[in-house]
DNA sequence: AGCAAAATTGCTAGATTGCGAATATGGCAG
DNA sequence: CTGCCATATTCGCAATCTAGCAATTTTGCT
């Protein structure tokens, strides 16, 4: 693994892996039924599946004859949302797992 | 500007032009002196700005014989923080950002 | 074996990146 | 005002990467 951030910002550079991510938001799909929601080819969702796999922010699950991807929310919030932080620390705060040290109990309001 | 959350990751997917951003976290530099940071050549730097410009991240403002360019970190984080909200909104949390209008989960960006 | 689902393997078209050379724009001596 | 340097952007080209599909192979179930 080169540098993960990079294979991270990668994967969200294309917006059918985006809207993949989207689509996971909710529960585990069959690679099938995510290539079903596109008009692409299946190997070509296929292999943005294995981008994201790559990435490390889906994981796949065999299901019988099917492989079922779930997302990894965690890593995208931590690397994106750290990058986020570094560069517009006064817009973005993160609120869950900053590892487990300094818990940063910031006083904004949260209005989302 | 055909589609700007596309633009945006698009411009986010190089680690120069991550970089850029970072530099200009601190306020606004010269497109010389951020040249000066990468081993790169300057007219190389001139497009990966241009990209940044396109993608609406950054702006520019001449002073004399230079151009200064300075981070728009509000659209960032409304673009970048808009997206990890809907698929982790979980583990993020904005932070005064005035969002126009709710993207409201779509099934479109599928246009490649 | 036979079938279905998914991944992998070539392969081509298009885009991106990088550099050097050439082209604007601004400032300043003579 | 002309010439000239400094700064920064375009232009042209080569190398590299990516996206897409068709065809093939692997995997798992019946």
């Amino acid at each position: 693994m080169a540098d993960s951030v990079s294979d991270i910002f990668d994967a969200l550079a294309h917006p059918t892996r985006r809207q993949i991510l989207q689509d996971l938001k909710d529960g585990e799909l069959a690679a099938g039924a995510i290539a079903a929601r596109f008009n692409t080819s299946g190997p070509t969702v296929s292999r943005h599946l294995g981008v994201l796999r790559a990435a490390g922010l889906v994981t796949e699950r065999r299901d019988g004859n099917r492989i079922l991807y779930s997302l990894v929310g965690e890593r995208l919030a931590l690397s994106v949302g750290d990058f986020l932080s570094t560069v517009c620390p006064e817009q973005i705060v993160l609120r869950q797992v900053r590892k487990r040290s300094t818990p940063s109990r910031s006083t904004g309001e949260v209005t989302a």
